[in-house]
DNA sequence: GGCCCGATACTCT
DNA sequence: GAGTATCGGGCCC
């Protein structure tokens, strides 16, 4: 929970055949353990879920409704699955090519405005250009091609705290825990 | 902006 | 076979 709301105003950075794709992190969401029935950890390890297992600083890249991926910061010790999944970017770097890969342009033709390019968790996968290619990827290796930087601090007024988005028939607790974070716009 | 709905294929309570 | 940490189009307001 402390990861998702530090990651917000950070700097998340994709290096795609040599080109810098970035955007400052605009919504994360907390998922912690094996107790939390939203997380996809709730039955126990799978082929699906083995990388929240794994060290934290990895990306959790997962497939979901037949056609989107997402991507997650492992968090916690080796052994704890837990992450947090980004669901917003406001794109700062490389937005003509963000523009290309999301291929997706308005009913009357024109363009999509660049706060809408990644403001959901499958879109900024599709992005940045985020598939199952990057499961497991070391986000803190030296030689990372995703990874996060350091962008600004925001105070605490900045951020809006709230129910996880699609829980679904997820019981209480966990349906309402405020464990979504946004920046204030 | 909202609501409804279909697309699509992987996972496994 | 059912459910899914979603999205875009069609429609209405």
């Amino acid at each position: 929970v402390l990861v998702a709301r530090e990651l917000l105003g950070q700097r998340l950075v994709h290096v795609r055949h040599g080109q810098r794709l970035a955007g400052l992190i605009a919504e994360t969401e907390a998922y912690v353990g094996e107790e939390d029935l939203a997380c996809h950890a709730r039955a126990g390890p799978t082929a699906r879920n083995s990388v929240m297992y794994g060290p934290p600083g990895h990306a959790y890249v997962y497939f979901t409704y037949g056609m989107h991926w997402c991507f997650n910061c492992v968090t916690e010790r080796g052994g704890f699955p837990a992450a947090v999944l980004l669901r917003a970017i406001l794109p700062v770097e490389g937005i003509e090519v963000m523009r290309r890969l999301r291929g997706a342009s308005r009913p009357d033709g024109r363009r999509i405005a660049d706060a809408h390019l990644a403001d959901g968790p499958a879109k900024l996968a599709q992005a940045l250009g985020i598939d199952k290619q990057l499961n497991g990827h070391d986000l803190c290796a030296r030689e990372a091609s995703l990874f996060v930087e350091r962008a600004r601090a925001l105070a605490p007024a900045q951020v809006v705290a709230g129910p996880r988005v699609g829980m679904g028939s997820t019981p209480e607790p966990w349906r309402g825990n405020p464990w979504n974070f946004r920046i204030l716009e």
